[in-house]
DNA sequence: CAAACCTCTTAAACGGTATTCAAGAATGTG
DNA sequence: CACATTCTTGAATACCGTTTAAGAGGTTTG
């Protein structure tokens, strides 16, 4: 307790920090859409990576943590990519986006079940369904009443998780996505 | 190639058999139901139910045809107990069969989540699906045009597994469920 | 320059998992 | 009593996520 009591600044190589990192994310990200995350070992994302297992937890506590990162990722690549669709029809963003998630079904159907033993991902859900919610709010017609509205908007967001993890022909995705949006515009209507 | 050729006739004690099956569903049913899937070694089944764990595997061939053994009983005692609420306003029915598959909630996140890798998992989903469509057609009021009727039901069915797997007060659970049964009797009554 | 230090990497080990194997006990049949 | 079938088990296998202890290699400091 004599010596070193302020000396730790953050001095060394900063670069490679954050781009090991990435390339971790990125091989995880790749693995973990295509064969799921539990069928994914540890193992198989270093190697991929050019690693050691162990490495991954110096920039990683766990698999849910790495986990998580992949899934931050995977929402900043869909947050881009929809702001030009915010642009069209109601309905025609319901498929885009049923289309669009459909690519991670997998890891959507993991987050559910991972929800209860891990709270880290419990907050990441919220945060995520607390996103989704906001973007239909603003893309509801008119003013609804809000008792209703909130109850429309937890209807598309239950409908679309339903259409993305359940696998539905394009037709019928369609078809349930102009349901739910001709039903918006019933309620504006009235 | 010689001696016993035809002389394999199914004769020893069946009783045991059955009843010993059946201790070893009720004990992986009340670990899974609690603890979940995955967290639930077979391990603590065989101990549960006062056995070995390789015991286990001259019952089933694996942890997940015992799964589908639990989710077999689970679904028998729904139905059961579904009959008398059958009689109820279709609002009132989606609450309570929101309630009711609220208390295995964790184990239809695993199975959603272990679609994509146990073929007989997926079949029994797709029946369960089935049949839950079938229900909700008996219960819609009068005769809608079919090609909203089916979207309809998707929704309903989509929305129920979305309150099911989101713990959501009961407040707003029967507001969801009541815009649910409302949309239907207005597409009804046009 | 050298010593101390921090960042990063690794080989090896640990505890836990589902599942299999080989052997044996229990139980009805001839 | 032999015998085959049904059931049970102790031990082993293979894999998994994770931890530990040790060490390279560059950075700072005296």
């Amino acid at each position: 307790m004599s010596v070193k009591i302020a000396a730790m600044p953050s001095n060394r190589r900063a670069q490679p920090q954050a781009e090991k990192r990435a390339e971790l994310i990125s091989a995880a990200r790749d693995l973990f859409v295509q064969d799921g995350y539990d069928p994914t070992p540890m193992n198989r994302i270093a190697q991929k990576a050019g690693v050691t297992p162990n490495t991954i937890y110096w920039y990683f506590k766990d698999k849910d943590e790495l986990l998580l990162a992949v899934l931050d990722a995977l929402l900043q690549e869909d947050m881009a990519a929809y702001d030009p669709v915010s642009q069209w029809p109601l309905a025609d963003q319901m498929v885009w986006l049923v289309g669009r998630l459909r690519q991670t079904s997998t890891l959507m159907a993991t987050v559910h079940s991972r929800i209860r033993v891990s709270p880290a991902l419990n907050e990441w859900h919220d945060r995520f369904h607390a996103l989704v919610e906001a973007l239909l709010l603003a893309q509801l017609p008119g003013p609804l009443p809000p008792a209703s509205r909130d109850a429309e908007i937890r209807i598309i967001c239950f409908a679309i998780e339903g259409l993305v993890s359940h696998q539905i022909d394009p037709v019928t995705t369609r078809q349930t996505c102009e349901a739910l949006a001709a039903r918006c515009l019933v309620l504006a209507g009235r």
